[in-house]
DNA sequence: CATGAATGAGGGTTCATTCAT
DNA sequence: AATGAATGAACCCTCATTCAT
């Protein structure tokens, strides 16, 4: 992503930095929540001096909103890939679910931080992080919704609004996955992720279509009267 | 619930303050979050003396979190109350649906805060809130899944694990309500309920129900072919 | 002390109104200390209103104030009235330890408070307490000088400046209640007050008195060579 | 006792600065008392912002032990020296009373916090002040205690019981210099030690020796019959 | 250019005092 | 006259930010 042949030594250096102050306050922010989180801790984490800090960052909200935005914009860039991939339509959401949960799994911290802005009290009203990060959230649906749409058109899915779908669709997912993440116990990956693919095409599949996409009855209807 | 005939005109006078800085405080931390709130503000807004506010709650945490409780307990019991109505299970889904996108129209600033302890990160850890406010929403998705289950039983529903049903429901309520409470010029309260609970019933309704259930097909699937 | 038959019933129950609210904050200031005790509380331990207690005393100052001052009054009196005994000196002497030693065993907390004042760092600068306690303690220890001083005169004492006497003998019965009463094992009341006369008088007794007065020489030096 | 030559620049200002405030802090606590100064004004006495001292002192309470127990090392180590020399007892006495009394003229104020630490009303228990000054109090009495068994040993000294002269003599030098410093035209250094030093040793000098000791008699008292 | 000592505004909280009832 | 609810100044302390080195 970052062409790092181009940057001088001294440039290329400069981002490494960077980096590793990302890093640390990351942990910090995800341990313990932005406001919990001192510059002089992430100072002492990364291994900088507090000064280093503000040569990189405006201040302690731009050092947060960049942190939040470059999470953000990876889970971002990770689900719209799978969007652009040339699956068919219900591997394409197998897929969908598959990579949240994955995300869902490895950043489980994270993504509360992210979850407070997007649908909890941001902690960074001024910096317009929730404004941003719920912009591009919009445009994820939106592009999920197109994919959907393609679905309908196929006559795979009944006849039902993309973009209901899209938010039916991310909606089931998230609230899945914090379930599982909280009672770790319930989670076993391999056939969960299949209950929020079934539940969902269950509802939207056309009558035709549903004998012939196998896992989505089995697993979860067990009497197919 | 409180009892005002009883009180003595002392008594209703302090409940009236409490009242008020509630009101304030719900207000000012809707806005801006725990942390970008100080007792100062709080004090201003409710027109109170900073320490009359330390009369009524020992701090600042503990305000919060009787603040946090009291809004959760409200939704709590709305929605419980709906769920131990005698209604057919399908009114009583449409009516919860309805119910909760009241709840969301009337209280979205809340709803915030409440998320954020919920979903988002919440590092009111030390006060035990998220703790509490959690168990209190699991007890709802335990309840509301075995209200579901009945309808398993009597073969209305799909034979689908009702607590994968409970969070289902849950989560496609939740991510459509923030959706057009974010985005006003979509929502039209009167269809869109609909829109949810069709949703979700043409997940799970069992085959024969189907056609007998009206405004399950009808308004989302246009053709069903 | 106090001439109650000439007072009013009102004015009784003024007296007795005053005496309780000084004997609950006693008890307090005596337990934590001046700044360690909040009017509230004196309020709260003495069943009155925080009002009235303004009522009697201008400000918590002038409370400390009136309160230290009668404790001051209490043991100057006591001390005093031993001094214009009839007694001679010997006897005197003896019984002012005496005394002493008793005021110490019974008051050592509001003795802590009395020497905060006296010889300590004031909690009340502002009020003059300090001042006006010193003052006594001046007017005790001048009255002790003149008493010591028909010593002098009568020949039972060396010719030794009485001032200096009055300092020595209070010095050394201060420096010997206070290690005792921090010391409640060393402490057995009977033979050590004459362990402060012995060696006292050890240093001012005339040569030809010290073999007269027994309990001065026995006692504390075994050899009498 | 603080190597200069072996700290680097930055070292030698830090120490500097932290001096710089314990001076402010120790007139402001010596005027005042500890809680009538505000770290606000230690700070404007200082020169240092708050933060600062902060950075040298985790709060006010540990400042004023630091405060404190420099002081009373200064003190203790001062006084025990004399206690170590090798100067027979008459002389090692005279110069004990004679450093007493320069401290007490130049440390008056902090003197008299530090008595309101082992005399009067320490409330600073939190800290534990209170009892590490009073330790260093005993150890001082102790050694003194331990110092003076060699004079009666040696016969210098009548039997008396060595921890009750060492009380003594503490208590006569306290309360005299207590009285000078606070009657400053009634002190004349010269003169004054000598009375302390006569009047301890009049006390407790055995018969054989009170002839040898010149001062320990001339001065007091005028006629020896 | 990197550093981190120094800053001080602003936070939460307490409590002496007032005054309407 | 007695009350105690209400007040708000002032406390201790934190931490984002600056700037001389």
């Amino acid at each position: 992503m970052v062409e790092k042949e181009k940057l001088s030594r001294r440039e290329r250096e400069k981002l490494m930095q960077r980096e590793e102050i990302f890093n640390a306050a990351l942990e910090l922010f995800s341990e313990k929540g932005y406001h919990n989180v001192s510059m002089h801790e992430i100072a002492k984490r990364s291994e900088f001096a507090i000064g280093t800090l503000y040569k990189f960052f405006e201040n302690k909200e731009k050092l947060y909103k960049a942190l939040m935005m470059k999470k953000a914009e990876t889970f971002h860039n990770t689900m719209m890939k799978v969007l652009d991939g040339s699956d068919d339509i219900i591997t394409l959401i197998k897929k969908l679910i598959s990579v949240k949960a994955q995300l869902f799994a490895d950043n489980l911290q994270e993504l509360r931080l992210y979850f407070a802005e997007t649908r909890g009290a941001s902690f960074n009203i001024k910096s317009g992080l929730d404004r941003d990060i719920r912009k591009m959230y919009q445009e994820f649906i939106m592009h999920l919704a197109s994919v959907l749409k393609t679905g309908v058109q196929e006559n795979i899915f009944r006849d039902i609004d993309p973009y209901h779908m899209a938010v039916a669709l991310d909606g089931l997912a998230n609230s899945f996955l914090f379930c599982w993440l909280e009672n770790p116990d319930r989670y076993k990956s391999d056939t969960n992720v299949s209950i929020i693919t079934d539940l969902f095409l269950n509802g939207v599949l056309s009558e035709d279509k549903k004998n012939s996409v196998s896992s989505a009855r089995g697993d979860i209807s067990k009497q197919g009267d």
